[in-house]
RNA sequence: GCGCCCGUAGCUUAGUUGGUAGAGCAGGGGACUCUUAAUCCCAAGGUCGAAGGUUCGAAUCCUUCCGGGCGCACCA
């Protein structure tokens, strides 16, 4: 809790207002409000109720946020917010009696508040809960964003998510569609035979994608640990087991950069078939997607942007190199034979290509920049080239294809799928490739793991598997407001506030009295020799910068954590070491 | 990493060729018993991200720093 000084006027306002209701007996911060209706079943429920007509008889507990409020002399209404629906209040002076009235209207914005009362039609047609009483469930002490435009700033929309929500409940709804949406995709797949499975998240070797992995550390053991990028590898292991239909829905962990759809943790669905193909597997989507929307928003057909999605099967499957002739105009055999005139075709349609670009690279910006924006009903991309997919089983009529889809909707790549690799040997060479990649400095290539090549080696089925990123088949693809991300808590780069941030005693604090409000968890000091680590540099409050050091290629900086009484003094004492995360 | 842009009251914002800030919402006081971005009246709220510099004078021009956003690249 900030001190009094550092509170805005409307903040003081308010504790100054809840200090009054206090004494006048109410109780700021209640236990329950039960039962109660969700406002939007009332809504649903009293949805025939005439203009003007009201049903006395009934008797309706809702309760939720005051958002806004309009007062007339002896009457007043108000919006209550109950998750993303809003309901109308009504409340007068006769009913309420001239108190409770009064104290009703002094609430601020914000308040999370209970009602009761019956549902009644307004002349202007709003239906409405009208408030025989009302009870106070928390105070709200910080002013809401304005009522209008709402919250804006998209930084502070990502780092106080709970704002954006309060004050953007299509957000809210966004982020329920989502939900619903995935345990939709859990039923129908566990209908269908797959069983739900787990698989390690702390992995000794990060494998079964090409990116870079975060790095953490086991201390009793002693060893580093990578959070995974993908279960792949541990899925097939299970294939292996004996299981033939599995899938895991769970966080990935990527060391890339963050942006409206890239979050360093997502979402991501994968799914492995034993004994079928791709085929199988494209049947499965494009019948899953369409039945999940029916589910999940009550159509088959999407608004995206200016575009009517009907997500209804089949969809048409388009191998790699007729988009390729299409969109490029070359083949793929053209374009791996001639990677200069492939650049040249690229250039001359405006996409930027460096000449170091591999023809694997150069298909990959054909695709995303030719083709996918004009690949707008669902479709299915089919065949790659190998040299894009080292973990995919070749096709049977042409060795330098794989049986590979991805299928996109609205442009966006919604899955991707494959004929895996099932032969030991084969997989073997293919990691050592990647080990080579590694060498030559290629930081995203793939660790060669023993112990999965070992379960190959006993025998895996052919399988065919499906991966899917929840930015794929979340609200910017199934609904048409873009709502900034798919993520109930977007990753943002740190503040130097909100880092981890921790102190230990000093002889001279020890001495002397703790800070009034140590950072939380001042208990151990890392050692900062490890990665990652560098000082927090407030120039003047908590701490003090004191010394630069340097360790290895990693700059470090210690500070001195201050007693904050002692700000402004020429020495203050300090009170610990801060140290603060990159 | 590279490029472009931004930072003014709790929120949403205006600010002209440089003359030390003007609104709306929210908050305070008052009027109003069916409004819905309610309306009307009154008063209050700002070291214009920070520090330097240029200038008689800086929110505005310059430099540095801090915080952030958006493209591109990598990727889901």
């Amino acid at each position: 809790m900030s001190g009094e000084d550092d509170l805005s006027e409307l903040e003081r306002e308010r504790r100054a207002k809840a200090a009054r209701l206090a004494e006048e007996g109410l109780e700021l911060f209640a236990r329950r409000y039960e039962p109660r209706t969700r406002a939007r079943e009332v809504l649903t429920r009293y949805a025939g109720l005439a203009v003007g007509e009201a049903d006395e008889a009934a008797t309706l507990r809702v309760a939720g946020r005051l958002v806004a409020r309009r007062e007339h002399g002896k009457a007043a209404f108000f919006t209550l917010r109950d998750g993303w629906d809003d309901i109308q209040l009504y409340a007068n002076v006769d009913t309420l009696g001239r108190p409770s009235f009064d104290q009703l209207t002094s609430l601020d914005l914000g308040d999370i508040v209970g009602v009761q009362g019956h549902p009644f039609r307004t002349r202007r047609g709003e239906l409405s809960v009208f408030v025989e009483c009302w009870t106070l469930l928390s105070k709200s002490y910080r002013p809401l964003p304005e009522k209008w435009h709402g919250l804006q700033d998209r930084e502070t929309r990502y780092r106080q998510r709970y704002a954006d929500l309060i004050s953007n409940p299509e957000v809210a709804r966004q982020l329920a569609i989502r939900s619903r949406l995935i345990s939709a995709m859990r039923s129908y797949l566990e209908e269908r035979g797959f069983m739900e499975v787990e698989t390690p998240i702390l992995q000794p070797l990060p494998g079964g994608a090409l990116a870079r992995p975060f790095v953490t550390h086991h201390h009793a053991l002693d060893v580093d640990l990578y959070l995974r990028i993908a279960p792949e590898l541990y899925l097939k292991r299970l294939l292996v087991g004996g299981f033939d239909r599995i899938f895991e829905i769970g966080r990935n962990f990527r060391n890339e950069g963050i942006s409206v759809v890239h979050n360093p943790e997502f979402t991501m669905m994968e799914l492995y078939w034993a004994y079928v193909d791709y085929r199988e597997i494209m049947e499965l989507l494009e019948n899953m997607l369409p039945s999940l929307a029916r589910i999940v928003l009550g159509t088959t057909t999407l608004a995206v942007g200016p575009h009517q999605i009907e997500l209804t099967p089949p969809w048409p499957r388009r191998t790699i190199d007729s988009l390729m002739r299409q969109y490029l105009g070359l083949s793929l055999d053209q374009m791996r034979a001639d990677p200069g005139r492939a650049r040249a075709e690229l250039r001359g349609r405006s996409v930027e290509v460096e000449g170091r670009d591999t023809f694997a690279q150069l298909v990959d910006k054909a695709l995303k920049h030719l083709v996918w924006p004009n690949v707008i009903q669902p479709t299915f991309a089919i065949d790659y080239p190998i040299e894009l997919s080292p973990l995919a089983k070749s096709h049977p009529e042409d060795p330098l294809l794989v049986e590979r889809f991805q299928a996109t909707i609205a442009g966006r790549e919604v899955a991707n799928a494959f004929s895996e690799l099932n032969d030991p040997l084969d997989q073997r060479r293919r990691f050592e490739e990647q080990a080579r990649n590694k060498a030559a400095g290629d930081e995203e290539a793939m660790a060669l793991d023993e112990d999965f090549l070992r379960a190959l080696e006993y025998g895996m089925p052919p399988p065919a598997a499906l991966g899917s990123g929840s930015t794929g088949w979340s609200c910017s693809s199934w609904e048409s407001t873009p709502s900034g991300t798919s993520s109930f808590s977007p990753s943002c780069v740190p503040r130097s506030s909100e880092s981890p941030c921790w102190a230990v005693p000093t002889e001279a604090s020890s001495r002397s009295r703790q800070p009034r409000q140590p950072p939380k968890a001042a208990r151990a000091f890392p050692d900062p020799s490890r990665r990652g680590w560098r000082c927090a540099h407030r120039p003047l409050g908590w701490c003090a910068t004191i010394v630069a050091a340097k360790q290895g290629a990693i700059p470090l900086r210690a500070g001195i954590f201050l007693d904050h009484r002692a700000r402004g003094q020429r020495r203050p004492a300090p009170a610990g070491l801060v140290i603060e995360r990159r």
